[in-house]
DNA sequence: CTCGCTATGTACAACGTTGTACCTTTTGGG
DNA sequence: CCCAAAAGGTACAACGTTGTACATAGCGAG
């Protein structure tokens, strides 16, 4: 019994036909019970593990999706990955990652790539292609889109209240008192196009034109990627241009992350010389110093909605259904780098 | 053309056999030039992407690993499944992660599941199962087992040289001259099995063992889970033991990093009254405050050794050959957190 | 001009599973 | 006691691909 049995030798072992062992298989209700305990038995025994290639060529569904992200290095994205994983697993479902790098042909390959014959459907989150490439979306294979940078696309479609939990982060440094609101991570060219950068942008805007105090242009620190290197640059950048400010809302937590480290350098003291706000709420934020106020956008409730709606779309006969969009809720959790220094911090606002 | 089109679509729609399009898919050389062309041409216009699961089903490969490790939010294994997906996509893998949350079951659910009827082969990081499990690994199906625990199994196994590199850690520590050298994250039970817990602690006691300064038990904090609060409560421990200490070995960098947190909140300076040392030099540390001094075990190499083991393995035709194991190297990288000030940190040793 | 080779291609089976259609026995109601 | 229907099962095809074995044409050497 040195090799992987098959749905034949079982049948063979039991004395029945393959189609009697695939009906215990599958709990198909036209096996007799005494036929089908000696079958499962014997299945056991013999160590006999369904051929998933098998199964998926014959039913056209293989019980594996993928998840395409820019890389698990980034937190987020790691963590959004053992969110979806078990959002997955609770289905039944295993997930191949994909890593894009950012990267526009690979994410454009990965979308119409060979890779597609193989998933049941993809859960993609973009990092580089944009509203013009939004036809290569347009495609008969189940399709989830995480995140933003493309908008009324031919898929359902997961998304944040990025202009909105922005806006109520920096309404929450306006709140205690902070009116000198450094942007970092900022895009490149504002407003070209709907990233989360642009829109989390937007909500900065929002919040400072609402209040008195609007908008001063040298307290927005442009360009550069989302990772902690940035960050520190964006410190350096602040200082080094004589610009006073007493907040940071960094556009997202390992910005935020190399920021507290670039403002400690500088002897800046957080909260008290300067807060910061983060965005995503990673673990690390809480045993950062200080820890980290951030936007939690629920990536647990991202990960579970997206599943679900690829899975709807996975078993859709015929007809498809016109695409959704869903919004995930947020909040914002209060700890020591905008002042609030106890335990585990606390939910200022949520959604 | 709105369904996905197969092998005989294309055969028909350039009047050849199927055969013929499957050798030009799989680069077989008896082709003509002119068909060839023809062919690529077609499969480009027509969409053709090759069906994986009856390339699985015929073939018995389906070019498809799996990669199972406790959890993604834990960066050392988010940034190793970073380093094996890129190993993989290298040689054209693709990799399926499975996320055993530390689970004993679940773990042996794993390497005996449907699963591997899926897979081409098993990158296994075991958490939970030990020594006395060895027989669950006793496969056909190629596996190679990642990290420690298990050692002599019946597998390939890549490791790390975890006692020599804890024990050049600490060396380190007393070359900068400390003496009260606490060891955080240690196991439950000391030198119970061969956990990267007790490999490492073992490396702690011979450095001070070689020198005239021996072990201290009360500075040896045992218990927990390798997560950043763990290092929190590790701190707290000392400090309400009233034992003095100038060093804190972390037997990883997140343990190492609650450590910081602790200590920062204790007024206890790092470097000045507490050096720390900790363990996988994830990026996390780099940015950290202080920047934080680690041991490097060359995740990259670890990867693309792993995977390169598996693939020989899964091209194996008849006799297997024995098990190997291969040992990464390692480097000690110096940062604040043992008093090296500049930049992205000092390499001390290197193997 | 014919043999044998190379170059190019074809037909068919097989991989392991599940869906469809059918067949046989038992069972119970009239 | 007979017949219909339910219960339990079977046989065979099909999913899309690749390996094996064979077919045909063209061409150069003898």
């Amino acid at each position: 019994m040195n090799v992987n049995p098959t749905i034949h030798d079982v049948a063979r072992a039991a004395g029945v036909s393959i189609k009697t062992v695939s009906n215990v298989l599958n709990d198909n209700p036209k096996v007799g019970p005494e036929t089908r305990l000696r079958i499962r038995r014997l299945v056991d025994e013999m160590g006999y593990r369904p051929n998933l290639s098998a199964r998926g060529l014959r039913s056209g569904k293989t019980g594996v999706i993928g998840l395409a992200v820019p890389s698990l290095r980034e937190t987020y994205f790691a963590e959004l990955a053992d969110s979806v994983i078990r959002a997955a697993a609770k289905k039944g479902l295993r997930v191949v990652i994909e890593q894009t790098n950012g990267d526009r042909d690979l994410e454009i390959a990965t979308l119409s790539g060979g890779q597609m014959r193989f998933i049941d459907g993809l859960l993609f989150s973009p990092a580089a292609i944009g509203q013009q490439d939004v036809d290569v979306l347009t495609t008969n294979d189940p399709l989830v889109l995480l995140g933003e940078r493309i908008f009324g696309g031919p898929t359902d479609h997961v998304t944040m209240h990025n202009t909105s939990s922005a806006r109520a982060a920096v309404e929450h440094l306006l709140n205690i008192g902070r009116t000198k609101i450094a942007l970092i991570g900022a895009p490149e060219q504002p407003a070209d196009e709907a990233s989360s950068a642009n829109l989390r942008e937007r909500g900065y805007r929002q919040a400072l034109e609402n209040s008195a105090i609007g908008i001063d242009p040298r307290l927005v620190v442009r360009g550069g990627t989302w990772h902690r290197e940035t960050g520190v640059a964006a410190i350096r950048r602040l200082r080094e241009s004589n610009v006073d400010f007493d907040a940071v809302f960094a556009l997202n937590d390992t910005l935020a992350l190399g920021a507290l480290r670039a403002l400690a350098q500088y002897g800046l003291r957080v909260p008290q010389d300067v807060a910061v706000m983060g965005f995503d709420n990673i673990d690390e934020g809480r045993f950062s110093l200080p820890s980290l106020t951030s936007v939690d956008p629920g990536r647990d409730e991202i990960a579970e909605t997206a599943v679900a709606l690829l899975v709807n779309r996975i078993q859709e006969k015929d007809e498809k259904a016109a695409p959704k969009t869903v919004k995930s809720g947020f909040r914002i959790v209060q700890r020591e780098s905008t002042g609030f220094a106890d335990g585990d911090g606390r939910t200022l606002l949520s959604t």
